[in-house]
DNA sequence: CCTTGATCTAAAGTCAAGTTGAGGTTATAG
DNA sequence: CTATAACCTCAACTTGACTTTAGATCAAGG
């Protein structure tokens, strides 16, 4: 037999094979809050079944460009002592659409912009719309990681000094 | 007066300035390669005007969510001897495309399926197609920085086992 | 000439997101 | 019952992209 388990529990093995993601980085996310498991009497890790959800949301939303912290308030909006149910997720899947609109957005305007502004004989980059009116949120945290993070610049304008 | 210095050459203060860049990131960017700086008598750093525009590449391209590595490949191929020309930065922007494209697409799969996928009633998120299929790229170097990159499976295929 | 602000270098620090390793325990197939 | 694969913890290391600090030097106005 492969699994002498809990009714519908996996070990850490199984869910790091179903996801793909390492087994180190499942307990960094335990760690950090993102996904929690039960033990075993030896201690080992038991995951309930909707973390597989949960973890794909993580690396899906990673891949939106968000960072873990940012994922980790989503996930706050799920139930933690039931199993989310489908509206649960839809409501989450709902309030994150404007998000990706919005990332979308922005990398349509930076790919036609950057082809007008190079195209169109200016050559102004620096100065035209492509550069500026988003940098501010490249600014904010230290690193790339606010880049397409949809911060919005108002919410920055007045830290761009530096 | 503000500037007495060679004909056309900016400070790093300067090119700080104007493109919104900090001094300490600038001399970072030389020390990796992507810019370059002639010196004045005293040492200090002097930027040709295009400079601005590498760096406004630069910044534009990490909000797109590439590398420095991957930038600096693509500045690569601007000449480093002479001024590059609206012909050298075209090129660029050319081959730049399909990339940009490429990221866009992924993203409107993204939205489109994250939402029917979480709506349909299958719940598979882990099993469906807007988790799996470019999530190989996430395993390929460390942390999510290849995320987005546009890595394509085949090219990793092979190496999704751990 | 002198002062003040801008730069310089080199080294160390930071932050996110993990990975790696050592040393020890658990679970299960045979 | 035992070998062996899968787990465990905790601390240290890694990578990318910078920032900070310290101590010294340069540039330009007065």
């Amino acid at each position: 037999m492969i699994r002498l388990m809990p009714p519908e529990l996996l070990s850490i093995g199984q869910v790091a094979d179903r996801t793909g993601v390492a087994h180190s980085a499942l307990r960094f996310y335990e760690s950090e809050g993102l996904i929690s498991a039960s033990r075993s009497d030896g201690g080992q890790r038991r995951y309930s079944r909707n973390t597989l959800r949960r973890v794909a949301f993580i690396r899906v939303a990673q891949r939106v460009g968000l960072s873990l912290e940012e994922i980790r308030g989503a996930l706050a909006s799920l139930p933690e002592s039931r199993t989310p149910t489908k509206a649960d997720w839809a409501r989450l899947s709902v309030a994150w659409r404007p998000r990706l609109d919005e990332q979308i957005a922005l990398l349509q305007r930076l790919r036609d912009e950057l082809t007008s502004c190079i195209g169109c004989g200016c050559l102004s980059l620096a100065a035209c719309k492509l550069y500026n009116p988003g940098d501010a949120a490249a600014n904010l945290g230290s690193g790339p990681r606010y880049l397409l993070s949809g911060v919005r610049p108002a919410e920055v304008a007045n830290n761009v000094t530096h």
